[in-house]
DNA sequence: TTCAATTGGTGAAATATTGAGGAAAATAAA
DNA sequence: TTTATTTTCCTCAATATTTCACCAATTGAA
C-alpha cells in the first residue's frame, strides 16, 4: 500500500507542493532537481509513479519518459509549461501516461494519481515495478531494496557506478545494450564526448564476478550482454 | 485525540456557527478576529488544522496561508466570498487543502474536516500503531509508548534525534535508507543543502550501541542500513 | 596478411564521500 | 543568569571511487 512516487522538476517550490499534497495522501514522495537524477535512481530502486515536468536542466522530459519506457511501464505524469508540449504529448499517444499544463490545480493532480492507482488495483493488485525488487541472473542476485549484490549467496561489494551498470544488465539481460545507452542512463546527458568510462567501470566489474557462471560479454563495436557459459558467447 | 481548531474570519456569526457544530463534534476551537492573531498564536501553539477566511482586516488569507505554509503544512480550509478566489486557489498552486464558497453548508464543513482527521489517522496509524509500538532489532529493543531504547536488556540513553533516527532505521531495517530521506523525515528540509547533521547523528549513535549485534552500515554515496554481524555487509 | 579501429590491462592521478575530533551554537535545565 | 546537554558546524585525514593515460591485445575488413 506504501505507493512511491518519484517527482522531477528544477523548480523546488512546485516539488514541495507536490510533495506535502501527496504525502498527506500517504504516499512516499522522493524529489529529484533534474530528470537525469531520477533516471539513475529508477533504475536501481524502482518507484510506483513517476511525475515529470518536461522543461528542465539536463535532458528535458520527453527524453526521461522514453529512456523509462525501455526498462518499465510505470505510469508517468508530465507536467508541462506550454499548450504546444500537450498538443506534442497528445500526439505522442502515449498508452497510460497523462499530463497536466501548468499552472495547474494540485488537487486535481492528487485526484488523477489516486484513479490511477485504483484503476491499476482494479487490474492487477500485484504492482510490478516496485514489488520486484530482486534481481537474479546465473548465480548472481540483486537485491534492490537493501541495495546489494550477492555471488552464490556472498556479498558482493560494488561501487554504485558499477551497482547500477550491473543492475542496468540484468534488467536488459535478454539484450544487448549499446555502450552509449549505458552513458545515458547511468553517466547522464553531459558525457557527449568519446569516452571510456563504461568500459572502465565493466571491467572492474568483470574483476569481482570472475567466480561467476554470468559474465559480461562486449558485442564488438556496439556495447555489452550478460551471458553464461551455457550462451555460447561466441555467435 | 483531542483536535485542536483555529478559526480566523472577522464575521461573528461565522465564528460561532462554525465553533458551536465544530464542538459538537468533540473539537477544540480558537477563533480570531483576524489572520495575524491566528499566525501569532500559530508560531507558539500549532494546532492540528485551520480554516480560514480569505477576506479579512489586515492581511488576507492567501497571505497568512502561505506564511503558515512556510513553517507548517497543518490542513487548511479557505473560505472564500467569490467563485474568483476560488479560481484563484485553484490555479494558483498554494498548498492549500480544501476551500469552501461563502454561503457553505457547516454540516459540509463538518464533514470535511472529519475526513481530513480521518485520513491522517489512516497515515499516521500505518507508522504507530499497526506495526505495534515496539520494536526490535538483534539485542536492540524500542518502546515507542515509554520513547525508550535498551540493548541486551540495559538501557541506552540516546537523545532525541538518536532516538528519532534509530527508530527509523529500525522502522525500515529492511532497506537502505538514503540519507536525503532521514533528513526529510527527521529535519524535514527536503532541498539538498549541503549538511552532514544525519551523519553526525550516525556517529553518535554508532558509539553508544558498539557492543550490540546490530551495527548502523554505511551504503556509500547513498545512506545507511542497519545489519546484524550475519548480514556479513561486506566492505 | 596487414591495417585501422576498438577493446582490455595496469596503474596512477583526480574526485568524491565518509569519519573523527573538537569548537561553536543552540537548546534545555538548574 | 549560569550550567549542562544536545546539536550543528568546521577542518582535516582516511578511504573509496572514478577517470585518465598509455600501451598491448583483439577484432573486423580490405
Amino acid at each position: 500500500m506504501d505507493k512511491v512516487i518519484y517527482i522531477a522538476d528544477d523548480d523546488d517550490n512546485i516539488r514541495n507542493l507536490l510533495k506535502s499534497f501527496l504525502e498527506r495522501e500517504g504516499y512516499i514522495i522522493y524529489g529529484f532537481p533534474t530528470g537525469d537524477d531520477l533516471l539513475k535512481e529508477f533504475i536501481t530502486n524502482p518507484c510506483d509513479l513517476i511525475i515529470l515536468d518536461v522543461m528542465m536542466p539536463g535532458r528535458d522530459g520527453f527524453f526521461i519518459l522514453t529512456e523509462i519506457r525501455k526498462i518499465s511501464n510505470v505510469p508517468i505524469i508530465m507536467l508541462t509549461a506550454r499548450d504546444s508540449d500537450a498538443d506534442y504529448i497528445e500526439g505522442l499517444n502515449l498508452g497510460s501516461d497523462d499530463y497536466f499544463t501548468k499552472p495547474f490545480s494540485p488537487i486535481k493532480l492528487v485526484t488523477k494519481v489516486k484513479s490511477i492507482f485504483a484503476r491499476l488495483e482494479a487490474v492487477n493488485s500485484i504492482n510490478v515495478d516496485a514489488s520486484d525488487s530482486e534481481l537474479e541472473f546465473a548465480d548472481i542476485k540483486i537485491n534492490r531494496k537493501t541495495k546489494s549484490a550477492t555471488l552464490k549467496g556472498r556479498e558482493l561489494s560494488l561501487t554504485p557506478n558499477e551497482y547500477t551498470l550491473l543492475t542496468y544488465l540484468m534488467i536488459n539481460s535478454d539484450r544487448a545494450v549499446p555502450r552509449v545507452e549505458l552513458l545515458d542512463k547511468i553517466w547522464g546527458y553531459e558525457t557527449e564526448i568519446e569516452t571510456r568510462v563504461a568500459d572502465d567501470t565493466v571491467k572492474r566489474l568483470r574483476k569481482k564476478i570472475v567466480d561467476s557462471d554470468a559474465k559480461i560479454s562486449t558485442v564488438w563495436g556496439y556495447g555489452f550482454r550478460l551471458t553464461t557459459s551455457q550462451d555460447e558467447p561466441g555467435e
